[in-house]
DNA sequence: ATGGGTGCAAATGCTTTGCAAGTAC
DNA sequence: GTACTTGCAAAGCATTTGCACCCAT
């Protein structure tokens, strides 16, 4: 199986692009322990990390990681998008928490199936999908029955 | 059962806010055909119905109806907002397509009782949930097969 | 060498906010 | 009368873009 870093530059090739020193440092940060993040969160984590890329050039790379299959990209009904990684990751659902911001995730299987069959139902040939549910996570709905929030 | 306007003014006496004639104006407007729709077409259409109101006015009162449980807001994947009836519908998710953006909506009680289950496993207090599935819709892939988009 | 890449700062697009004047209760 | 509301214009925020200089191939 190719490697994240094959997978860009074969991505990057394709298209006659450049697999630049800053697009290097992007990817291995991306892939070094985040799971869920924003782009405002890798550009502090590169500066932590005493790595300087531009907010432009993270904003601009970020796109390219979601074109080449290796991040997708999702919106939790806030204005600004979150990242996560798809390479090494089974395909999953989002529990988010409405008070502590926590995301589970979670695999179905059968919810997947029924997905298939809607759009078999209505002809639609499915590219992608994505399934939250918004709630209150079992700590939180602990702490929201005694006292208000 | 209670109309929209009752249960608009409830959930605003219950603030201590005022039924305005603005209020009244969105709230006629936002029900009077558009099922799904983003705050700047609902200006559009106020003014091509001599309505009057300004925008600031169009986003407070929409944050009003989302929180009094009358609309939905929901993020296809953009950054901005569209909104959609919750009053008078039952709950759907939505088949929403690439090409033409066109969205179908569909009920699938199977899907959420196996969301139900989920949740249960994770001790998950569900609020909301949206499920979407990006793709082509019949008419767009036929078209896709013969020519590039 | 050269076409793509980078950082910066300015621009964009949607949404929110401060403020002075108006209005529902 | 007194909060709450409104419209306007300005501010906010995440993201995108124009441009002059830089670098991978």
């Amino acid at each position: 199986m190719l490697s994240k870093e094959d997978i860009f530059k074969k991505y990057l090739a394709s298209k006659n692009l450049k697999f630049t020193t800053e697009r290097q440092v992007i990817l291995d940060r991306v892939f070094a322990d985040h799971k869920h993040f924003e782009a405002d969160e890798l550009l502090v984590d590169l500066r932590l990390n005493d790595l300087k890329v531009s907010k432009a050039t993270i904003y601009r790379t970020l796109a390219l990681l979601v074109q080449s299959g290796l991040l997708r990209e999702v919106i939790y009904g806030e204005r600004h998008a979150h990242y996560e990684h798809v390479y090494g990751h089974e395909h999953h659902d989002h529990l988010v928490c409405n008070n502590c911001d926590k995301i589970i995730e979670f695999t179905e299987h059968r919810i997947e199936k029924l997905q298939e069959e809607v759009c078999k139902k209505y002809k639609f040939k499915a590219e992608s999908h994505r399934l939250q549910i918004q709630g209150l996570c079992e700590n939180c709905s602990k702490k929201n029955n005694c006292a208000v929030k």
